[in-house]
DNA sequence: GCGCTCATGTAATGAGTTACATGATTGA
DNA sequence: TCAATCATGTAACTCATTACATGAGCGC
């Protein structure tokens, strides 16, 4: 129950269009909360049906035409509600961490390739959000809502760390191991 | 597509029933991958008329009657291909930073608390996988399967420790902000 | 017999993915 | 006018979650 909310957000940022909203799902929010635009057509949808956001006038709404929405009072207050309310954090669920785990059974032929590719685009992402950080947080700012939003940038520079520093030693440890152990 | 899979390696460790597979998804294989016994029935249906497992003869089938399984070659071969295949990694999906980036619009009114349990949940995960690593992993082990084990148990460690130091931080911000920034 | 736990399932719903469809706009 | 791209959607399917159902065995 966190696409809407995650709608929400993106619309009280700013108002938008489903391509828009989608092409800003691909940058930022999609960092920590993805879909695609197939998602997001059916959740605007419900969410105006709903009566929490409504479609801008002004655009006349037909098929392949943009339709801007912005956020309703009502939505405005669903949303605050979801963030105060306690909330469980989801079991993980890795599929790489269950290959290796797969692979102490059945064998190591084949994972250290793609153990290599994960590295690299995990090497990639954590660039980005550097290079997002020295553009949009430099040293000394301290508006609050400034502050969240380093919290959260911050979260994924340190995530995109572990998994780099976590794969390299993983590497090392195939090194050590020969290419296809116990296959 | 992960599932099955999971599935297919925790019956090569050790042929079981459905409950038990149940248990041990909640103990050590959920840790990183879960699963709801109404998954694994429905899965192990599935392996079973795909020709990868079969129930282990001895016990009757009946309803309420335990009922064991055990991998077939085909069902091996099947884990070993899905092993070595290149797999992209997928995209994060985190409801607290999602909450965190929406309190940044709405106001962080009720999500301090919330924060202070996950670091709860998450310092108490830590413990349970340190525990594991004195327990099953004593220094100077080195047969493969064992160092394998090791690197996804490291990987868990980590990125319980990832958050922990997170959410402190998180926590120190919100203590400088105040309690309902924004609100 | 009654309640409890073990063990295996069914049904309904919701969320996410993949493939495809359709109209509007723009530039060659 | 043709192709490409923008923009909005539908349909079908798979995967996951929640709630409920059913029978067996055991202790009292």
């Amino acid at each position: 129950m966190s696409l809407p909310h995650a709608i929400l957000t993106a619309l009280l940022e700013k108002p938008s269009s489903g391509l828009e909203l989608t092409r800003r799902f691909d940058r930022s929010i999609g960092y920590f909360w993805s879909a695609t635009h197939q998602q997001i057509y059916r959740e605007l949808g419900r969410l105006e049906a709903d009566g929490l956001i409504r479609a801008l006038p002004a655009e006349q709404p037909a098929r392949g035409q943009k339709k801007s929405y912005e956020v309703l009072p009502a939505g405005r207050a669903e949303l605050a509600r979801w963030t105060a309310a306690s909330q469980d954090p989801k079991p993980q669920r890795d599929a790489l961490l269950l290959r290796l785990r797969a692979a102490a059974v059945v064998g190591t032929a084949g994972l250290q390739s793609d153990l290599r590719r994960h590295l690299e685009l995990h090497g990639k992402q954590l660039a980005e959000y550097r290079a997002i950080e020295e553009r949009d947080f430099p040293p000394g700012e301290d508006a609050p809502h400034k502050r969240l939003q380093h919290l959260v940038l911050r979260a994924g520079i340190d995530l995109e760390t572990f998994w780099t520093q976590w794969l390299t030693h993983a590497l090392a440890e195939f090194e050590a191991l020969g290419d296809d152990t116990l296959a």
